[in-house]
DNA sequence: AATGGTACCTTGCACGGCAAGGTACCATGT
DNA sequence: ACATGGTACCTTGCCGTGCAAGGTACCATT
């Protein structure tokens, strides 16, 4: 029960961070999921979902190109509008984490 | 969609929010609501599945006291196995808290 | 008698991460 | 030739937990 707080935790916020690293530059799938794998332990079934839905909000598009080891690749690229999510989802994640600090207070 | 951050933020948080409001003092289901709503906007219907939900797991215990005011109120107090779940969760939130600024980096 | 605040609680729903599994391509070793 | 292992895509079914909405009951005030 208390391990799970880490996975409770990782909900919503999974997407900012894939917006945050498409922030940075296109990138695929299967990266990502090894970059936020090894930053926050998001597990590599998480991401297509994720992508997809993305995806469907319009916050990303997509484009496919050739890898030269492995299968073609899927990269994917921030919208205008996936960058004004961004923006004001970080500035709320900003708000969530003064709150908890200032609840957490001396605790900490 | 965008809305939904803040609603997801709060999966895993709120128990430790919770066990740092009631190291601070013991206290009862309807006040920590109050508080805890004004803090992050938690539904009142959400406090009493987590405070029994807690209870089951043996981080608080309770007992009932009159108010004057109204119906007997039933308190909860920290037991130790409680106040050592904070100590491990808020470790847990600060690590997960460094790994998002680290990610989100230069796009704060 | 009726309203409104305090305080407890339950039910049904929706969201989203997870584990486990599956497909396919390519390079390397034996 | 074939097996192994890495890359890269994806799906399915499950589970935890916050939410809205509703329900009960006590007490004070109007």
């Amino acid at each position: 029960m208390t391990e799970s707080l880490q996975i409770q935790l990782k909900k919503g916020v999974l997407e900012m961070c894939v917006l945050a690293l498409l922030s940075k530059g296109d990138n695929y799938a299967y990266d990502i999921a090894s970059r936020m794998a090894e930053a926050v332990g998001m597990g590599e079934g998480t991401i297509y979902p994720l992508m997809r839905r993305m995806q469907n909000d319009g916050l990303v598009s997509t484009y496919l190109q050739e890898s030269g080891s492995g299968p073609p690749r899927k990269y994917y690229k921030l919208t205008k509008s996936g960058a004004n999510a961004l923006k004001a989802q970080v500035s709320e994640w900003i708000v969530f984490e003064t709150a908890v600090r200032k609840i957490l207070g001396d605790a900490t």
